[in-house]
DNA sequence: ATTATTATATTACATATGTAATTAAAATAG
DNA sequence: CTATTTTAATTACATATGTAATATAATAAT
């Protein structure tokens, strides 16, 4: 855990119910993944056990059955991804990018002032 | 090039180029990626053959060397790629994404004027 | 204890990606 | 034209990813 591992798209999911509950059990997992994608049980447990090994999730039983909590921070993963794509889509200039995401997500006058608020508080 | 497909992290350094000098040899290529890169010539034309074969590069022999050309727009891919992004790593919300930008890349005051700026303009 | 049920771990397999080397084709130099 | 050089195409190969099936170990039910 000393440099971010990459995750995969599809783990990132699996990450997400980790983060949302923790610790949580495999069901648990499955059942909250199962709701919003068409993956098989097995393939859920599959991209659990991916991020076993790459170190981002850990577990340990407790009782009769295996409870998994992450083992790395949500802001810190998703900040590396957030640096990465800005580096490699818009080599790093936050300005186009905030053009692009502004004319593609079609947001409400209410976003878009919330987002100046935010840079207000800078 | 009814769907847009997706490229690789690798692929978007080639096709950068591409975009950038429109047409282009493929000698030109090796050029200008070697500079940001440690890449093998053979591996951007490897990576330059796999954005022909996506259908998003065409090329066409003009006198003895081919010229290769874009066959997608920049801004339509760019958008492509951050519309997932922010849906992947954010569930689509623009707000958190832009305070963790701002967070992680730490921009000048200007900056911060120039992305107001870009805000009070919608 | 033996069987059935869960839960977890191992194995599988196709496609994608990173990274090139090898081969073939075309152009150029003798 | 034949040999050499340059360019482009084909093949290679390890690791990652999407997507599971199968096997094994632990529990619970009989």
């Amino acid at each position: 855990m000393n440099s971010i591992p990459k995750i995969s798209e599809s783990e990132w999911v699996v990450m997400k119910s980790i983060w949302n509950e923790n610790p949580i059990t495999a069901n648990r997992i499955v059942d909250i993944v199962s709701e919003s994608t068409t993956w098989k049980p097995n393939t859920i447990k599959s991209l659990l056990n991916r991020l076993v090994k790459k170190g981002v999730v850990g577990h340990e039983s407790i009782g009769r059955v295996y409870q998994y909590y992450p083992l790395i921070e949500e802001s810190l993963l998703v900040k590396a991804e957030s640096h990465s794509f800005l580096k490699r889509i818009f080599d790093g200039a936050m300005q186009p990018m905030l053009v692009t995401l502004i004319e593609t997500e079609d947001l409400s006058q209410e976003d878009i002032e919330d987002l100046k608020r935010i840079l207000e508080e800078k």
